[in-house]
DNA sequence: GTGGTCTAGACCACC
DNA sequence: GTGGTCTAGACCACG
């Protein structure tokens, strides 16, 4: 599990390893009801307070990506939005425009920009298949 | 100046216009010796108090990207070299990487994920020229 | 606003900031509408940190006691339960039901602690009658 | 042994324990010698872990209150005189008051509230009654 | 000045 | 060992 910090950012810690811990299931390189690193340990790798790991785990939790048992441990749950199309829609615009915002202020055409995300999700979807036939047996 | 506020994202929001300000200006959207707008403008038009957008500028001169002269209002600094072109690439893809993250969370095809980047990308486009129309020296 | 705090009952003390405020506005030292003491001031008087008495009022607003405008400060609220009876009546019982357990504990007989309970009714309600006598302008 | 554990009241439950049985040794409900019930049985009828019990009678040991005899069980120490009539009264009067604030809060007539009082106080008699028969040598 | 949030350290309950 | 809660200090946004 290799998380990153930027703390010069401004952006909160937790909610940088919660976007990473989503992108890690995203990329394939989490596996659904496979065990997230316990928050002890990956917060004492990570070197921020323990509390921090768990805000964040909390925060995925009630976002339903993972799930988590007291005394137990954190799992990656089944990927299933538990929101209706129009909502979900809605929640992936926000982050669509944050990048349209981005590629207007960094000058990027729209015809590259589109190349661009087509790219990256190519990207993603082909780490996802790959890491599926490494560990098949890990999947539902 | 087209700056986009997430209130939701946990990003301070001060750092957020410090750090579109300074896009801007390292894409080369803003020119040496440009007026920034002024603050009371800006922080209605942004919907945040006007201490806030201070504390931004503040901020932005302490970095030495813009000065400020009293009763005239705030410019652009020299030495800001414009990104090349791989770097403003690479800057963008972290932008349209989160979205993906979030397509593949919401359950979201590759062909509606495409779609609606197309999408947002013409409403800004639209936005952006309906204001130049209005003020063509002041906007992006 | 006088407000007692026991550091070494194991008690959170935010529970019993809470439980103190709550007992103020039933006790009539409180009225409705009335200001509560500002988190810093309280927070100093009581050497507490800020956030314990943050928390007792985020908790007093969740109970829809107090009403809470962000750089205004917090409003005692209309003596209105958003219960349904019974929930009421439940939500008493577990009250009624330490009181019934202390008393078994301390051996107090039945017709003596029923009489208690009268007479401690009474004087709350005395004081409720007496307080508002005081602030008549207060109230709604 | 009658123990009311309130899991929401955010009170240690190991401290809830402790006090209740101090509690009873000082009303005289429990007597000088006599065996205090075995972890494991207290544990299962509370519902909780029995690190939770351990923890408190080792608190009560080393506040001197019980001693423990390894593979006999734990007694109730001498030195614990009962009480005063009235102080015993002070102490009910606070779980009293606090009853009572609770039933201003959920807009509880007198009448509703002694009603209320004198069904639960008869609900724990039977509750006592009840188990006496069944082990007479051990309940309170 | 007001309330709200993020990070941290210590302790609790459970396995 | 696991996750969860309470208290604290520093910083943010707003008036």
């Amino acid at each position: 599990m290799l998380i990153q910090l930027n703390f010069k950012s401004g952006v909160p810690v937790y909610l940088q390893v919660v976007d990473q811990i989503k992108l890690a299931a995203a990329s394939g390189a989490l596996h659904v009801g496979e065990p997230l690193p316990s928050i002890r340990p990956l917060a004492e790798q990570l070197r921020v307070n323990r509390n921090t790991i768990a805000k964040a785990y909390a925060e995925l939790e009630s976002q339903g990506v993972i799930e988590t048992l007291a005394g137990k441990g954190c799992f990656l749950k089944e990927n299933c939005s538990p929101y209706r199309k129009e909502i979900r829609r809605g929640l992936l615009a926000e982050a669509v425009d944050a990048a349209v915002v981005q590629a207007h202020h960094l000058q990027v055409a729209k015809r590259e920009f589109l190349q661009l995300a087509e790219d990256r999700f190519d990207v993603f979807e082909q780490k996802r298949i790959e890491s599926e036939k490494k560990k098949p047996s890990c999947d539902l």
